[in-house]
DNA sequence: ACCGAAACGGAGTCCGGTTCCGCTAAGATC
DNA sequence: GATCTTAGCGGAACCGGACTCCGTTTCGGT
């Protein structure tokens, strides 16, 4: 189906799982070498998987700004108009504890755009609302406020 | 006077100037064999007077962090209180503008700090104010707007 | 059982920060 | 000016870490 080997699979899955945990430890900074061994695995296996370490930290990252896109659709749908954006941040911040430290450089992410993309468009929405509802200023940008979302990560 | 050599003096003058030619290319992701090489001196020499690539990146930054506070310190007493905090906010931006790219890394900088703290006074003072003459939302913290601040670098 | 291709492993290359130490020359002393 | 002391210099060497290359292994189809 795939196309995939059934070892390859495995290591893949193994791979991502020691990223995952050499980045709770060392964030962004996480070594490929030691990636390998955690996941008991050659670096050069490492590498067919994910061409660059930024491609393995984008591959990490991805799952989480999933879960911070559907928030926001979440919120989108369910928020009264006034309170999205601050339920929007809140549930954000929570997600960010819970997942360890992304650290900013995660937005940098070539993988990170699209969704950084959406996001901004949805929480520009927010902030509109927020603004028409008079929850908000009214000289607080869209481009403010993203600004602040991603500082307090 | 100052303990140093001639040739000391000149040489850091030298490697100062061809660290900030780096930087305005590269940024703070400056190598230091190339600044080296740029100042027409070796590798070692450049150590000697700036031990790590942090502590040079630190020396370029210094003055840059001085006009900021420099600024804030004007803004506090010639601005009326409700337009500090934007006056400040934009001095502030076009400082960085025609300093090159600062990088936030730089706000990390170990020399940073004492200044960054003294900032960070000063622009809560100015939100304080501006909180005060209603120009300003109330929920807005002092740590909001810092966040903001090193957000726009 | 056999074969071709997909995956693997890890030694090797490259790059950039940092250290080390023998050499150079500034500048103090006579 | 000659001499001496030592601050300062240069750059080869070292080291850690990203990334490449290629001979070897293993999968999975026939």
């Amino acid at each position: 189906m795939t196309g995939l080997r059934a070892d390859a699979v495995r290591n893949r899955k193994r791979v991502l799982e020691a990223a995952r945990a050499a980045h709770a430890q060392r964030g962004t900074a996480l070594c490929m070498h030691e990636v390998a061994r955690r996941a008991g695995v050659g670096v050069g296996t490492v590498y067919r998987h994910f061409p660059s370490r930024q491609a393995l930290i984008d591959a990490i990252a991805h799952p989480f700004f999933e879960r911070g896109l559907a928030l926001a659709h979440a919120v989108g749908e369910t928020e009264p108009e006034g309170e999205r954006f601050a339920r929007f941040l809140r549930g954000f911040a929570e997600a960010l504890a819970s997942h360890g430290v992304p650290g900013h450089c995660m937005w940098d992410a070539p993988a990170a755009r699209p969704v950084r993309t959406e996001l901004r468009g949805l929480v520009a929405s927010f902030v509109d609302s927020g603004r028409r509802c008079g929850t908000l200023r009214a000289d607080l940008t869209a481009e403010d406020a993203f600004a602040l979302l991603w500082t307090i990560a």
